[in-house]
DNA sequence: TAGGCCATCTGGTCCT
DNA sequence: AGGACCAGATGGCCTA
């Protein structure tokens, strides 16, 4: 529970009235700004307080704010410390206001923008749902666990249908969350879910295959339960469809290189991930301290002749080798990664920096 | 009802 | 000076 230092009602008013904000209330002026029904309790009364109390104190028009030191209800409140506080004139109430109020939409919009940003975050984990959103925290711990797993895939050869792919993706998730993660892999995709793929492969602009449902992942476990589960979202390899072939020979050709893009779908996390990756000609010798058995290509190679078979219709020009998962298995962690602190994350990070 | 999550307001700080 | 970003504070909503 959040603790709240001041209660909701009531005795609020007593540090109110003992900071002398009442007396600006009682002129409306702090009403005007807040068209916001958001606007609530007594947290803006508060700021505003503090803040006609210090901005203004070296303006003209000084004016003595003592003598209100009585409470609401009678009782002698504490006599406020420090400078005296002076009184704004209207016209310096309202610039405040005015400017107050511009701020808040500025930082309501920012904050829309963020939150916008987490949704298309959302979107691309490796479970969806509309009607059992991932909190913020959840979404940013899943993306990460994913990006780690996914990365863990190519290096390994480990599957994701494997109980330790799975492990890696809840590692450190709540129980709900945890538990909606393993329901949304072990579902075989729903006919709703390939209709949702259907629509976001072959729908215009998303540079899919002409329509065609295309491979989605599976992961067989007949009888599972449906919802509260989301359900997999496979789109995040779908997406890879579109793409016309590597590209580590042409590094500006990925998107995050080229400045900072309008963001207008889901990216796709192993194109961003292997793309920043140094081609590795021998082994290095640090992998043969991870903890996971290298079998390079390997789930490149499940994936890829699953998803991306080699037709005229709907596989890749040049075959699952072309694909960047299997390309990247062939890449290494750049040598100024600390090793200790390694995650798949760090590495995007890192190396996205200096592109 | 406690606790978690969220949206919003706010003041401070940094940057352009 | 103004905007972006950040963190703290607060109240509302929802759920177990």
């Amino acid at each position: 529970m959040m603790t709240k230092p001041f209660g909701k009602n009531g005795d609020m008013s007593d540090l109110v009235s003992s900071l002398g904000w009442l007396e600006e209330e009682e002129d409306g002026s702090s009403q005007d700004g807040d068209e916001s029904p958001e606007m609530r309790g007594h947290h803006g009364l508060i700021h505003s307080c503090t803040e006609l109390g210090s901005e203004d104190m070296d303006e003209e028009e000084e004016e003595e704010v003592d003598g209100d030191d009585i409470g609401p209800n009678g009782e002698n409140a504490p006599k406020r410390r420090g400078p005296k506080k002076k009184k704004m004139t209207k016209a310096r109430q309202e610039r405040f206001r005015a400017r107050r109020v511009k701020a808040n939409a500025r930082e309501r919009s920012r904050m829309h923008g963020l939150n916008d940003a987490l949704e298309s975050l959302r979107r691309v984990m490796p479970c969806y749902s509309k009607t059992q959103k991932l909190s913020k925290i959840e979404t940013l711990r899943l993306a990460h666990n994913y990006i780690w797993a996914l990365s863990e895939v190519l290096e390994s050869g480990q599957s994701p249908e494997s109980h330790g792919f799975m492990e890696m993706l809840c590692k450190g998730l709540s129980q709900p969350t945890s538990n909606l993660v393993a329901g949304c892999l072990q579902l075989g995709p729903s006919p709703m879910m390939l209709n949702k793929l259907e629509d976001k492969c072959g729908g215009p602009g998303v540079g899919g295959m002409g329509g065609q449902a295309g491979h989605p992942l599976s992961y067989p476990s007949p009888g599972l339960p449906s919802p509260p589960y989301g359900s997999l979202e496979a789109s995040h390899l779908l997406h890879m469809k579109g793409f016309k072939g590597p590209v580590y020979d042409n590094p500006s050709s990925n998107e995050c290189s080229s400045g900072t893009p309008p963001y207008d779908g889901p990216l796709t996390p192993p194109l961003s991930i292997s793309g920043n990756f140094a081609l590795k000609q021998e082994p290095s010798p640090r992998e043969s301290e991870r903890n996971f058995t290298p079998h390079p290509g390997h789930h490149a190679h499940y994936l890829l002749s699953h998803h991306y078979p080699t037709s005229t219709t709907g596989g890749l020009p040049g075959g699952p080798q072309s694909h960047p998962l299997f390309q990247a298995s062939r890449y290494e962690l750049p040598l100024d990664v600390a090793y200790d602190s390694f995650t798949p994350s760090h590495l995007v990070t890192s190396q996205m920096g200096s592109i």
